[in-house]
DNA sequence: TCCTTTGTTCAAAACTTATTGAACTATTGA
DNA sequence: TCAATAGTTCAATAAGTTTTGAACAAAGGA
């Protein structure tokens, strides 16, 4: 079972805009950059929004070309798709990352995973 | 009479992006762009969409600050706030320009302009 | 096998944005 | 002064987005 993802050609700054403009996505985008590449399950944020909403939210960076999901058992890994957006357009994920670091919604989205992960396994 | 503009620390990235995420305002950038710093009228849009909804477009823009407007007698000059969106968020509106430089929405408004001027003096 | 974990899908509600036309304002030029 | 020009504001509508809970699905472990 996979997921449908946009190839490289079919990303358009449009819809990448559009997808970063809303504020849950940019600190979602953030906090991924944050954590350099390494895959980041769902879970991650379930203390941040409700399960439905981030789900809703994630498909929409996928379906813009933003993130990767890949499934992975039950879980879903995402990633930042920064190497083909960088091709596509150049500069552009990097300006916006510098720029989303240290918004306060990313703390929180860092704040709610160490809870949820501790959660788990307690 | 002066119309408000936020200043340059007013602006957040997420009016930025949100702002710049719908076709028609991404692609009105992207012809102020090519205009090099000209100051614009909306009258250049005219022929592109009805007057009103231009209007509602440019203001917008100005309000996520992303362009300024001055009034000059009955007339409006719009300018992209390029060099302090440029030390507030580096590298961002350039990466965008780049990219939308050949939408073609930008050739159809630059078509719409100047058959809009031409119509102004017969 | 059954339960738990990890997420998705669906339908509904709440909210926001975009588009339109009619009426308006302010400035300029005759 | 009067008319024309350039654009805004308002109210209404159409269209799209976000959020929620309930029900569902698929994989993994006891």
């Amino acid at each position: 079972m996979t997921l449908p993802h946009p190839n490289a050609d079919q990303i358009t700054l449009s819809n990448v805009l559009a997808a970063l403009g809303d504020p849950t996505r940019l600190a979602i985008v953030g906090y991924l950059a944050r954590r350099e590449g390494q895959p980041t399950m769902c879970l991650n944020f379930t203390n941040f929004g409700s399960k439905t909403n981030i789900s809703y939210h994630l498909a929409k960076l996928r379906e813009a070309g933003i993130t990767r999901t890949e499934v992975s058992g039950t879980s879903r890994l995402i990633t930042l798709r920064r190497d083909e957006l960088d091709s596509r357009f150049p500069g552009l994920l990097d300006s916006i990352i510098a720029a989303a670091a240290d918004l306060p919604m990313v703390k929180k989205i860092e704040e709610a995973a160490e809870e949820a992960l501790a959660q788990r396994d307690p």
